[in-house]
DNA sequence: CCTAACCTTTAAGTTAAGTTTAAGGTCAAG
DNA sequence: CTTGACCTTAAACTTAACTTAAAGGTTAGG
């Protein structure tokens, strides 16, 4: 199989799998006479793999140091790890995000809540110190990172006065 | 006060603070006569308020927009409707990680339940296909995004032989 | 007067995960 | 024999939010 072809079979772009193979995360493949590179069908398999465990919120560095040279020969107990520390990381995230989550809702209520016959400014002040203390509240967190984000809302940008 | 004062009381670095005015985060300061800045107490707030948006998961570019020239006249509307949406940014967010999370957690379950005849080999392929399989079940989310990440456990990687 | 602690600017570097561009070789069809 | 689809490489560009470096002016203290 051409590049072309695992392309279209992955969905990824012909750039996307040579990156991951410059970046050592496909080990190098035969070339044609020409140069052309030949992917063996087991090569979809592999980079659905890769594109799945990134939705997982796994990085490219974390991916190529699990991924076994054989797809048959995976190391049991770094693996498990790895997964379990994700899963930890995933929890720590929710933790934080739950935070900032109800942060905003009060913040939102707080705004809202705010009497007619105060003065615009007066209720930024109030609102402000509020925001601001409330923070040194939150336990200051630093968990472990995980990313999984969409590329959406890209678009809700540049709109401004 | 001096941009090292300011840097002081707000815990953040000379470079940083010099960066949110050259990226409009902040409106130019006075200068001395001999062109040092002088900040006003009120820069300690407004740092403190981007420091805790950011927290709260808002790119520089959205707290740009909503940062009022003067911080008592905030733009109410704008202001809250962005709050809404980042509320809502976290609860899309919250529910992919959940996803993600007992994907990882069924997939542990799955390789720890390995019965001790099967091969590695099978094991692995009978794994495999259920992750890639698992993965076209889920929504294909494509939430916005929300970044909320600590820098912490950059010191777990650099370790392979 | 010299040194250390401040401050200034501009430009380039960092990270992740790719994409884009430039410049070209290969190959089947018409 | 040329057009278009396909493949190759290396290098530069992208985004966000900064940091680091290079090169230098200012000022208080001893």
């Amino acid at each position: 199989m051409n590049i072309g072809e695992l392309a279209k079979r992955t969905g990824l772009t012909h750039s996307r799998i040579r990156f991951y193979e410059s970046a050592g995360l496909l080990k190098t493949v035969e070339r044609r006479p020409n140069g052309y590179r030949i992917y063996p069908a087991e090569a979809v398999l592999v980079l659905d793999l890769i594109a799945t465990a990134q939705k997982a919120g796994f990085s490219l560095d974390e991916i190529r140091t699990l991924l076994p040279p054989d797809l048959a020969q995976w190391q049991h107990g770094a693996l498990i790890e790895a997964l379990r520390r994700k899963v930890a990381d995933i929890a720590a995230l929710e933790v934080r995000l739950a935070q900032s989550k109800a942060q905003l809702v009060a913040l939102i209520a707080d705004i809202e809540a705010k009497p007619e016959d105060v003065a615009c400014a007066d209720n930024a002040r109030r609102i402000l110190s509020r925001m601001l203390g409330k923070e040194m509240e939150s336990p200051t967190m630093e968990a472990g990172d995980v990313k999984l984000l969409g590329k959406a809302s890209r678009r809700r940008s540049a709109r401004a006065s």
